[in-house]
DNA sequence: GGCAATCGGAACGAATCAGTCCGATTAGCT
DNA sequence: AGCTAATCGGACTGATTCGTTCCGATTGCC
């Protein structure tokens, strides 16, 4: 029941991408150096995050990223889900994917998808706005 | 961002427990049968269950184990946290533990407690009286 | 006192994660 | 236009944790 160390990274580089301000130019060497994180996890995170669809990537020399939302539009549950793959408590609450063995007679099964989305609404529920900010609310 | 298969298995195995009501004896063989869970990884289960103070154990020939609570009264965070410990985020969240390279100057750690904490709010709300009831709310 | 049943912890193999490296692509300069 | 330099992108390796399995210790029953 926690978070991997990859998607806690990404949390941390977003926020410090957010604390630039919307429009500026961002590389993968500016934000290692920025938050601590070794450059070449930073290369991948970034990476998964444009694929998702946070960033927006520049290849070739005076590339990099940027910022695809406002920070008060991207949640904590985007960046997990950038990072991590779709959040779902058990195997079943996922579309996709029925490979519990346990799935045939399962009583707490119609219960999980409502568990799932608790627990995505209380990630969602925390932008990126509020973390970039160092005091807490 | 998703529970181990163990916590999984604990959750059912205590669902179906809570539907023999309070008092009703039971062992790691009864509950394996009747849920579907492999002999061996109920037996793992039930033992760390017991340890968390959620099931009375009894050694030697008719033992057997024991709900210590109503099913009202016990949540999914108790069982989960019984299974994979305690429910943190982040390696800052969990008091103790601070091996984090990042930690000196992270501007989001501050914030973590706060999600944590919702996220453990979010798993207290379901009781296990509600998960052993076949259909939802 | 012997026996059978059950809990308890220790060891093994598998899967995923975290980290690292090198190739493909493109802007900028000569 | 050609070359160089800088950056993204995906592929590889080692480490940690998870999941499973097995066998010994303990206790009630006969
Ligand atoms: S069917 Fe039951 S045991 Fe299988 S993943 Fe869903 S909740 Fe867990
Ligand atoms: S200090 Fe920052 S990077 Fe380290 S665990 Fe806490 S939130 Fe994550």
């Amino acid at each position: 029941m926690k978070l991997t160390s990859l998607a806690d990274y990404a949390v941390v580089m977003m926020a410090a991408a957010a604390r630039h301000g919307p429009g500026a130019r961002l590389n993968a060497t500016m934000l290692a150096d920025e938050t601590g994180v070794p450059l070449p996890t930073a290369q991948k995170l970034v990476g998964r995050l444009a694929s998702a669809g946070l960033l927006a990537s520049a290849r070739g020399a005076g590339g990099g990223f940027q910022l695809l939302k406002a920070a008060s539009e991207i949640t904590l549950a985007d960046i997990i889900e950038a990072v991590e793959g779709p959040i779902a408590m058990t195997a079943c609450a996922e579309t996709a994917r029925h490979d519990c063995a346990l799935e045939r007679n399962c009583q707490v099964k119609p219960h999980m998808s409502a568990v799932s989305g608790a627990v995505r609404g209380a990630l969602a529920s925390v932008s990126l706005a509020t973390l970039s900010q160092g005091e807490p609310a």
